[in-house]
DNA sequence: CAAAAATCAATCATTTTCAATCAAAAACAA
DNA sequence: TTGTTTTTGATTGAAAATGATTGATTTTTG
């Protein structure tokens, strides 16, 4: 087996970390006949995707949070979609930036992108806390009632606590987005908390896997040209109707 | 085998401990191959982390550790005691009542006695949610920004925030109490908020063990006599100077 | 209690690993 | 083919981790 691909490479580097939890680079170079160089250079691209977390010597897997048996489920599935977007919405961060981080899974996974980057963050998400924390982050939280079932801030009381605040970006999970009816979510709370975030922010964005897409729910955050859409699916005949206003922004992760 | 990668050793090195409980440093030097220096500085860094607490000779498993259930068990020295003056805190407590609870280990024992009062809850304590959570309290937290290394809401804008209510009881925790300087605590911006709780609420609870008795610390929350103190000490000659001043009212539970 | 042994923290030289750069090789397009 | 872009491999000085040495501190022993 001598040349191989970039990919495969990829590939069995992956799946040498899932046996091992580790790998040295020394062990890689021996494994693939590939140049120091270049496997550097394989390590650096892969932990830029958040798949691996180099260290010194090596790399190895990437601490995942979360390990609650409850929301596993739920989770794993669109895990992989859910770190694309995130990926993708990182981008569009700069040093410096004062941010809003919405509660939820995916938004959750942003956090990681942010090392060094010297933000300051507003949340509503409780859950968002332990991982702001470790990546030292300045970071506050919104004052208010605490939804217990989603571990989130919500209510009349934290809509005029983020009032106090003003944005350069803010980044926000959706339930539902459909090309004409906007972005919507279940909890009518959680809509306000939302739409006022978007108000206060010169870029909204909503991060948002396929399977959200075309879909709808009962309350209205807003029309889909007040903020970005960043999501993974790339099946042009999902994202056609999104695309016929040309004022709504897709970005495709 | 070639050398082990950093985290490798530390993976080593604390399976070994959860197996026996504790490490030689002689025997890490033999069964990792690695220099005494290198061990020893795995150890410093482990012990950073907290997992793991280093003692002459080598390493053990940390007094803490057994992450999940009973936080009840696992905080400090005085969970006895603690757990004396929350229950005695308790007794304070009516059905309806609006109280704030201050960050604080001892507090934190004071919310498993809160079910079925029908109580309603603001705190500036992360560490608290969990448990009010499982309490089913209807709980507010403040917002402002996040005390990493307290997990606790501090600064300025906790402060306004929590003007905006009132309370018909507060209960505090509290890092030193003497008879003439009063209720003191390290952090000036911890003592901002604890001095506005006091000055919102109907009355006012001091959660104390006796190792806080007749000390002082940098910043002043309040004078003695506003607010009750609430502490497992019965010497006498330990609670005779705080009983000088009539006003001061000293509960012994 | 004092001496001896063991362990510790601090420092420095050595080795290993890292990131950046550049030239050669390969893949690609016109 | 020719020219361009991308990927790879080698080289470099910088940075990090390691191991040995030192003298101070702690524990054990007589």
């Amino acid at each position: 087996m001598n040349h191989l691909l970039a990919d495969e490479r990829y590939n069995i580097i992956l799946a040498l970390l899932q046996e091992n939890e580790i790998v040295k680079l020394a062990d890689l170079i021996e494994q693939l006949e590939a140049s120091e160089a270049t496997l550097r250079r394989d390590l650096a691209s892969l932990e830029k995707k958040g798949l691996l977390k180099r260290v010194h010597g090596g790399a190895s897997l990437p601490k995942r949070r979360g390990i609650e048996p409850g929301l596993h489920e739920k989770t794993n599935k669109f895990i992989a979609e859910k770190l694309k977007i995130a990926k993708k919405a990182a981008e569009y961060i700069s040093d410096e930036d004062c941010i809003y981080l919405d509660a939820g899974t995916t938004v959750k996974e942003l956090i990681p992108f942010l090392t060094g980057k010297n933000v300051t963050v507003l949340t509503n998400g409780l859950m968002h806390l332990p991982l702001l924390s470790e990546a030292g982050i300045r970071t506050m939280i919104i004052g208010g009632q605490v939804k217990t079932s989603t571990n989130a801030i919500v209510g009349s009381t934290a809509v005029s606590f983020i009032r106090q605040y003003r944005f350069d970006k803010c980044f926000l999970g959706m339930n539902a987005v459909h090309p004409e009816l906007g972005y919507t979510t279940p909890d009518p709370d959680e809509a306000l908390l939302k739409r006022a975030a978007i108000e206060l922010s010169r870029e909204a964005y909503v991060l948002a896997d396929s399977s959200k897409l075309n879909d709808s729910a009962f309350a209205k955050v807003a029309d889909m040209t007040e903020a970005v859409i960043i999501t993974d699916a790339n099946d042009e005949s999902i994202l056609r109707p999104f695309r016929k206003n040309s004022h709504t922004k897709v970005v495709t992760a």
